[in-house]
RNA sequence: GGGCUCGUAGUCUAGUUGGCUAUGAUGCCGCCCUGACACGGCGGUGGUCGGGAGUUCGAAUCUCCCCGAGCCCA
């Protein structure tokens, strides 16, 4: 097979259309293999899938790929949460209209259509990635089947006490004239100011409290006074009343120990409702409850002639009449917090209304076990989520009054004010739309329930739906909870949080095994990625000039969690890489032909059984049947091989994505820098003896080895590369088998002997760049001195490697020392050695090294030296580096990276007859 | 104010249970067209591992304090 010179990212198109008419990524329900089933983030349809959705969903795809790859069964599908305001905005601005300008339905199906349109778009944008979903099983929270579900869990969740319509506080919009939730409330800072007001005695007119608010035109709401109960100033006004200015009503003075004493004047008004801790305190001190601002954020008519009035416009106007009433003491600028709607930034109030709301406390301790027996990658994400459980006092609002949305299934009787809930069977419905029932009382005329569930109540049944509840109860028995959540860190309180809730509710067990928690994607500036800053960067600006495999190694190489600075450098480095491994495996194949490949493939095959030719049983070490792998550069990279294979399937199992770099640095460093220098002379080499076959035969068995095990370990970075590679190679069954750990061939020694030869063959190739030599100029001859022994015997082995690397005309490898004066300039004391032995003399000893003269080193590594610590010999020198003379002057001596006392003495007169 | 996380060359980053001369990239400077790759190779430059104290023979790694940054929640 022809491999093409130059790698390109457009072969990464075919590979993509390919996988998906093959449908290679089909969840098998294959009961023989372990499922392992993922419950994908559902994005908001916004038509733009942005940086961070790339990097979580690189993050899943790398988990889903290697989990398949390792014989396990994956369900991995994709889903899209349609509902909310962005949408109704969106469609209001595109078709120039408010949504009650037209009836509900035709507003919906607007939604709706908006809603397909963007998904067609991301739909694209996630296939663009090569993420290995399985298309077959997409969920869309909008279609009919979807809000079935939704609703189905409403009903049931009614029907055993968990959901309840009552009259509570709620954090309402008044832009968007709706309830939010928490999880929707945003803070931002701003300057106000603090009034200092006059509340008069009830028993005395001319005394009075002075109370500090933020808030006057709350004061027709005001219910209570509270002050610290250990705050002297104040302890004689407990349990009395004081007269509320411009209203009159008369409110009495409770002690609690939340005021703080410092703040203001330290006495604070009761409001219903100024803020979350007015609640707190109603509830507390069993407060009466005022509405002082209604739906469309105006004062009511219980603020008297103010009653209409906006709520900045009733401050104004309730100031000017204190000042005017004398009842206005001071105003001072504060700035503080104040909640705001997440979506249009309007600060929200605080009322009370009839909503929908989930029980949340009733269930709080089994969501909290639910928790704790997920495992949390990384596990301090989880004490977020326990955290925000703690302080869960409020239940979680459900009812939102939007469009689309969910509907929610209930009618109401006009008659008896009975509450109507659907049947699950005529689920979905849409109470707005009509009614099959009537009420018990006999009244058919039934009050549709216009309020819609909120999104999260959509999204939260995820793990239930892609695990097959309501759908085929059977496989959702043995298969929930599902094995995986990925998700982001900013949505812990609210997806993560909800999910458990309603998987707690209905069905009694937690959703997931796991959870793993990516973090976010910063521009290039170290900045949260925004249109206002311009640091925004488009996946598809990358995977147009670069490929999707280079975004996905990027955003491999970056720990589970922490958040990410996106850089184009580094996109740019992997590009390079894959280019490099293209090369690189371009060479190789030159090198390899089919026939070659067929005799390799068939020996890889026999040895997998441990079966030689003729069925007797051989070890693999060394040996692979009928090779047998005798050099040792073959078996050092070998060696190196197995052990990454080890380290990243033990780093992907513990989702360390960032192990990528481990990959890079073998392929790059060990394996293009080194191996392929090191072992160019065998393939080269035409000699038609039965040895020198078998040698190159050996180096083919070893690249092709090497590569295509390198190709699986990248399958779940770099899919597309690994695939275009894989077929070029005819691996087969690339994206379902890993690869097999030959744990016989990781050896120390095979190492050892390895990494000599590549040290001096970097040494010299290192001593030739600086003599400005070219690479493969000729040297006439290296003499190689190694004191030690073994290294002796080693480098002995790789005698013939490293004269063929270097292009060496005679190389001698000798045991002793070059007869050259020599100094020592510097001694390294080996720590790791010294450490143990002498424990508390160490740094003594080490000193001791480090100050000793050259004929004292000398003594410790040729015979060992007794001294006051103990024998000290060779092993407790790290390194040492000398200087060589002859005659007095430095000679063209270098030391071998790595080695005690290795030294090449290079005679390259020849140079100077070349050049 | 509370909770969590993080401070390693100009910049980004590795560093598993304490022990290689602290990893790799990028940047900058210099050299080299070497039978896969100049979209490449080789070398140089650059670090008091935020600061201090402690534990230990030994700390980037463990403990405490301080300083700084970020995120989440009040």
């Amino acid at each position: 097979m022809e491999i093409p010179k130059e790698y390109s990212v457009e072969l990464e198109r075919e590979i993509q259309r390919k996988w998906e008419e093959d449908k290679t990524y089909k969840f098998k329900n294959n009961e023989k293999k372990p499922s392992y089933i993922i419950d994908t983030p559902p994005p908001y349809p916004t038509g733009r899938m942005h940086l961070g959705h790339a990097l979580n969903w690189t993050y899943m795809d790398i988990i889903a790929r290697f989990k398949r790859m390792n014989n396990y069964d994956v369900l991995f599908p994709q889903g899209w949460d349609c509902h909310g305001l962005p949408t109704e905005v969106k469609v209001e601005e595109i078709h120039k209209i408010t949504k009650s300008d037209i009836d509900r339905e035709e507003f919906r199906r607007l939604c709706i259509e908006l809603t397909e349109e963007n998904i067609k778009k991301m739909r694209e944008q996630v296939k663009s990635l090569g993420i290995s979903i399985d298309w077959d099983r997409e969920y869309i929270t909008m279609k009919p089947e979807y809000i079935r579900k939704s609703q189905v869990a409403f009903v049931r969740m009614y029907r055993d006490g968990l959901i309840y319509r009552g009259k509570h506080p709620v954090n309402w919009c008044p832009r968007c004239q709706t309830a939010i939730a928490f999880a929707e409330v945003d803070y931002i800072e701003r300057t106000t100011n603090l009034n200092y007001i006059k509340f008069p005695y009830s028993e005395k007119e001319d005394k009075y409290l002075e109370i500090a608010t933020t808030r006057p035109e709350l004061l027709a709401a005001c219910v209570g006074i509270v002050v610290n109960p250990e705050d002297n100033r104040y302890k004689d006004i407990i349990g009395k009343s004081v007269k509320v200015p411009l209203f009159g009503q008369e409110v009495k003075v409770y002690p609690d120990r939340d005021v703080e004493m410092e703040f203001g004047t330290g006495v604070v008004m009761v409001c219903t409702f100024g803020d979350k801790t007015d609640v707190a305190w109603v509830n507390r001190h069993n407060l009466e409850v005022k509405k002082a601002i209604n739906e469309r954020g105006e004062l009511t008519n219980i603020c008297g002639k103010y009653e209409g009035m906006k709520t900045e416009e009733a401050r104004k106007k309730i100031i000017e009449d204190l000042k005017s009433e004398g009842y206005l003491i001071k105003q001072e600028p504060l700035t503080q917090n104040v909640g705001v709607c997440w979506r249009c930034k309007t600060p929200i109030e605080i009322i009370v209304g009839d909503q929908w709301f989930v029980n949340i406390r009733k269930g709080i301790s089994k969501i909290r076990e639910a928790a704790e027996d997920i495992k949390w990658t990384p596990e301090h994400m989880k004490i977020r989520l326990l955290q925000w459980i703690e302080d869960m006092d409020w239940d979680w609002c459900i009812s939102r009054q939007r469009v689309f949305a969910t509907p929610i299934p209930v009618w109401y009787c006009s008659e008896c004010g009975e509450i109507i809930v659907a049947k699950e069977e005529d689920l979905p419905i849409d109470p707005t739309v009509g009614c099959p029932y009537s009420c018990k009382c006999g009244n058919k005329k039934l009050i549709p329930e216009k309020d819609v569930l909120d999104t999260w109540m959509d999204s939260s049944i995820t793990p239930m739906v892609v695990g097959g509840w309501l759908e085929d109860e059977e496989f959702f028995r043995n298969h929930y909870p599902v094995q995986l959540r990925p998700q982001g860190h900013d949505i812990i309180r609210t997806w993560a949080f909800y999910t458990l809730v309603k998987s707690i509710y209905i069905t009694g067990k937690k959703p997931w095994e796991e959870i793993v928690i990516n973090g976010m994607v910063f521009g290039e500036d170290g900045h949260k990625m925004s249109k206002s800053r311009g640091n925004i960067v488009e996946p598809s600006e990358i995977t147009e000039k670069y490929g999707a495999d280079s975004l996905r190694l990027w955003a491999a190489n970056s720990s589970l969690g922490k958040d990410v600075p996106f850089a184009w450098k580094e996109v740019d480095y992997n590009y390079r890489f894959l280019r490099k491994l293209w090369n690189a495996s371009r060479f190789a194949r030159m090198h390899l032909d089919d026939e070659t490949i067929k005799k390799i493939k068939g020996i890889i095959k026999n040895s997998k059984t441990e079966l030689n030719i003729n069925g007797k049983k051989v070890e693999i070490k060394g040996l692979c049947n009928s090779i047998s792998l005798n050099n040792p550069v073959d078996l050092w990279i070998l060696s190196k091989l197995n052990r990454l294979i080890k380290r990243v399937s033990e780093d992907l199992e513990d989702y360390r994505f960032n192990t990528i770099v481990n990959i890079q640095k073998f392929v790059w460093h060990e394996f293009c820098d080194n191996y392929i220098e090191m072992v160019k002379y065998r393939l080269y080499n035409k000699e038609d003896s039965e040895e020198s076959r078998m040698d190159k035969f050996n180096c083919q068995y070893t690249l092709y080895y090497v590569i295509t095990n390198v190709l699986k370990l990248l399958a779940p970075f770099a899919p597309h590369f690994a695939q275009i590679v894989g077929d070029i190679y005819g691996v087969e069954d690339l994206h379902n088998s890993w690869c097999d750990i030959q744990e016989s061939m990781i050896e120390e020694e095979y190492e050892h002997i390895g990494e000599l030869a590549k040290n001096i063959v970097v040494s010299i190739r290192r001593y030739k760049s600086n003599k400005g030599l070219p690479l493969n100029e000729k040297l006439k001859g290296v003499e190689i001195y190694l004191i030690d022994k073994k290294e002796h015997e080693r480098a002995l082995k790789v005698v013939r490697d490293i004269k063929g690397a270097l292009n060496i005309e005679e190389l001698k490898v000798v045991h002793g020392k070059p007869k050259l004066e020599q100094k020592i300039i510097e001694v390294i004391p080996n720590k790791s050695k010294i450490g143990p032995e002498f424990k508390k003399d160490s740094k003594r000893v080490m000193d001791f090294i480090k100050n000793s003269n050259g004929e004292t080193i000398e003594k410790i590594l040729n015979e060992g030296l007794e001294t006051e610590f103990g024998l000290l010999n060779k092993e407790h020198i790290k390194s040492i580096k000398r200087a060589l003379f002859s005659k007095g002057e430095m000679v063209e001596a270098i030391d071998i990276e790595g080695i005690i006392d290795g030294i090449a003495v290079i005679n390259d007169n020849i140079k100077n007859k070349n050049k």
